[in-house]
DNA sequence: AATTAACATCGTAATATTGCAATATTACGA
DNA sequence: TCGTAATATTGCAATATTACGATGTTAATT
C-alpha cells in the first residue's frame, strides 16, 4: 500500500484537504501571488518570474485552474490568467470554517 | 530531477506552502478534527476514529505536531494530545494574511 | 501556406508521500 | 523486574508529485 486513503474520511476533511494541497506548494503560491500583484492581465513571464520550465508552470496553471482559481482568456497570441475572486473567497471561507470550528477541549 | 524547487521561491510562499502541507492531507484533518470535538484529552481511538494503522497514524500525528499544533502529555499509560489553539490561530492568520493580499486587478 | 510565439500535453526521471508490518520504546501496574 | 498497553520508529512497497525536454496545438503575422 501507499497511496491516500480518500474514501475513507469525511467529506469536509477530504475537501479541506483537497483545498489545501492547491496551496501546498510555494510555486502555485508564488503564481497565485504574481498574478495578484499584476495590474494588468499577465501570461508567461510566470517562466521568469517564479524560475521553472514553461512546461512546470503550465502544469501548475492546471492544478490552480482546476480549483476553479482562474479565469482566462485570449487576448492576442497569449493567455491572460487572472485571479477568480469569487472561488478565492470561498476557499477562504471554508478554510475559516475548518479554523473557527476547531477548537481546544482540554490541556 | 521531480523534487520541489524550495529555494528558488520567497519565503512567504513557502511558508504558506508548509502549513497548507499540513492540512492537505484528509487523515490530518480528520485527527484535527477529532482532537477538536472531544472534550477530553483523547489518545488512540483515534485508530479506530479514522481507520488506518497504528503506524500510519502516529506517523501523522508527528506531521501535525512538527508544524506546532499539539500539545501533549502523558495521562496514565496514553499520550494525550490536545491542539495548540495559539499554533492554530496563527496559522489561521498566516492563511488570512494570504488570502487577504491575493486580489484580482483584471479581467 | 509557412512562420512564429505562447501555451498545453506527453513521456519519463527524480523525489516525496502514504500506509503498514515489524520492531523499538515508554510508562505503568503486578 | 516482568508483563503489558500505548505509542514511536524503522524499513519497505505502492503511489503521487514535481520537473523538464520534446512534441503538439492554437492563433496571429508574414
Amino acid at each position: 500500500m501507499g497511496a491516500t486513503k480518500l474514501e475513507i474520511h469525511n467529506p469536509f476533511a477530504t475537501e479541506i484537504a483537497t483545498t489545501a494541497k492547491v496551496f501546498a506548494h510555494p510555486a502555485r503560491v508564488a503564481i497565485l501571488q504574481h498574478i495578484s500583484q499584476q495590474n494588468s492581465c499577465i501570461c508567461n513571464d510566470l517562466v521568469d518570474e517564479i524560475g521553472l520550465a514553461q512546461a512546470t508552470i503550465s502544469q501548475h496553471l492546471k492544478v490552480i485552474n482546476d480549483a476553479g482559481l482562474l479565469k482566462g482568456n485570449y487576448q492576442g497570441k497569449s493567455m491572460c490568467y487572472c485571479l477568480n475572486v469569487e472561488r478565492f473567497q470561498e476557499l477562504q471561507e471554508l478554510f475559516n470554517s475548518f479554523f473557527n470550528t476547531t477548537v481546544s477541549n482540554c490541556c
